[in-house]
DNA sequence: TTCATGCTTCGATGGTAGCCGAAGCATCGC
DNA sequence: GCGATGCTTCGGCTACCATCGAAGCATGAA
C-alpha cells in the first residue's frame, strides 16, 4: 500500500469547519475550556465534547483539566505553524469562511458569552473604552485605568471593590466568535452585562437556552451614547 | 462580518484518503497524469476526476494539458511546505501508513523545503550546529551564538547582519516531512542553502518543478567537514 | 448530604461526499 | 474518415460522520 506518515489522517481533523473553529480559537496561545470552545464553534457541548477527544487522539490539542473544567490548547507551535499555513493557502486562493459565524443576525449582533456581552455591540463597546483610554490592552491582558474607575462609577454605578474574585480577573479579552475580535470577559464584563439587564437597557432572548440579548430601543441609545462608534 | 481564510476548506480537501495520496505522490516535484494519480490512490479514473477538480478549485493542483494527457504537479512550494508540515504533526504521533517519508531516496536524503535544505543532510546539519554550540535551541526557538556568528563568517561568508528580515526570524526549527525531527528554517537556512548552491556544492534537480537537491562530489565532502557526523 | 455545573457517553438520525458503471467529449494514430 | 486512448460528466448507491437529546459521571459549592 501506499507508505509515509498518514497525512490524511491529521488533515481531516482540521477539515471539518467546527474543529477548525476550535483550533481558530486557539491560535492566540490562550487555552480554552471545552465549553468556551463548544460556543466559539458554534455546537453543543456534547458534540464538541466528540471533536476534542479527536483532536487530542491526533495530537492537535493538549487537555488540562482544572477543577472542573477541561482547559484545552494547542500542543505546540508545529501545530499553530501548519494551522497558518493552511490559512495561507486558503487566504491565497480567496476561499475565505463565510459561513461560520452565527447564521442568526440578532445572535451576531449581541449574545451572551458566558454572562458578558459577545457580538458586534461587545466588540463594539471594548473598542470604545480601548480607545478612550478607560482600559489598556497588553496582548491578551487587559486593564483598567484610573479613569475608566471613575468612568464605571459614575455612569453604571458599579464600584470597582465589587469586581475581586478570588480567581476570576477584572477584565479578560475573549475572543469573539462571528467578530474574530475580542470582546471585554471576566467580572466587569460580567457586571456590565449585569446592569444592562438591570436597567433595563437588555434581556436575554425568552426563547429557553438561546443565546441572543435583545437591547430595548431607549436601551440601544444609551448603549450608543456610552459606547458608540457614530456608524449606528 | 469579519472572518478568516477558510482553513477548513484547504484542510477538508487533504482530509480525505485519496486526494492525500494524490497529493503525496506529487511531493517531489514532478507532474503525473491523472491516470498515474489515479492508479497511485487507487481509485477508477472518474473518482479521480473529482478528486482533481476540487483539489484545483482549491488551489492545490495546477493542470498542464499535454495533447490528450492532462499533467498535474502541486502549485508551489508553499503547497509543499504545508504537506510537510501536516506530514510532521502525523508523523511525530505515530500516525504512519507503512514506512516513513518519501518513496524517493534522493528526496530523503535531500531536498528543498520552502527555500532551505530539508531531508536527512538538513537535519544533521541542524543537529551538528545545536552540538557545536553554534547555535541555541529552546524548544522551537533557535538563536545564534556568538560563536556561531563567527563560525558563519569565517566558513560561509554569511555576515550576521545580511539576515536582519522586517517579519521574517533569523533562525526558525521545521518540521521535517521524512525524518520527523527538526531541520534549520528562516532567513539563515535560506541564506545557506543559497550559500551551498553559489559554492557549487549542490543544487537543485534540473527535472522542472523537482525538490531534490543534488549533492557535487567535493559539495558533500566539505559539506560533511563542517558538519558530517562521522557516520559517513 | 444535596444541588449545580462541566463534561462525557450512548443511541438515533440525517446530510453529505466518496465511489463506480455507463455514457459523452476530446485528441491522437491510422 | 475510423477506432483507440485519456479524461470528464451524470446518476444512483452506500457508508461515514457530524449532530443532538437524554442520561451518566465527576467535581465543587452550599
Amino acid at each position: 500500500m501506499k507508505s509515509g506518515p498518514d497525512i490524511a489522517m491529521v488533515a481531516s481533523l482540521v477539515g471539518d469547519p467546527a474543529r477548525a473553529n476550535m483550533l481558530t480559537a486557539l491560535m492566540n496561545g490562550r487555552a480554552l475550556t471545552a465549553s468556551e470552545l463548544a460556543q466559539e464553534a458554534g455546537i453543543t457541548p456534547q458534540t464538541a465534547s466528540s471533536h476534542l477527544s479527536k483532536l487530542e487522539a491526533g495530537g492537535l490539542v493538549e487537555p488540562e483539566k482544572q477543577g472542573r473544567h477541561r482547559y484545552y490548547r494547542l500542543t505546540d507551535d508545529d501545530v499553530a505553524g501548519v494551522l497558518e499555513g493552511l490559512a495561507g493557502l486558503a487566504a491565497r486562493t480567496g476561499h475565505m469562511r463565510v459561513r461560520t459565524g452565527p447564521k442568526d443576525p440578532a445572535l451576531r449582533r449581541a449574545r451572551i458569552c458566558y454572562d458578558h456581552l459577545a457580538g458586534d455591540l461587545g466588540v463594539q463597546m471594548l473598542d470604545s473604552l480601548r480607545e478612550r483610554h478607560l482600559v489598556r490592552q497588553k496582548k491578551q491582558e487587559i486593564e483598567l485605568t484610573a479613569e475608566g474607575e471613575r468612568f464605571l462609577t459614575r455612569h453604571l454605578q458599579i464600584s470597582p471593590d465589587m469586581l475581586a474574585h478570588p480567581r476570576r480577573p477584572v477584565c479578560k479579552a475573549c475572543l469573539d466568535w462571528s467578530e474574530r475580535r475580542h470582546h471585554l470577559a471576566g467580572t466587569l464584563g460580567a457586571a456590565m452585562m449585569q446592569r444592562f439587564t438591570e436597567l433595563k437597557w437588555a434581556a436575554r432572548d425568552t426563547t429557553p437556552g438561546s443565546r441572543v440579548v435583545n437591547f430595548t430601543r431607549t436601551g440601544e441609545k444609551q448603549f450608543a451614547a456610552l459606547f458608540g462608534n457614530g456608524k449606528d
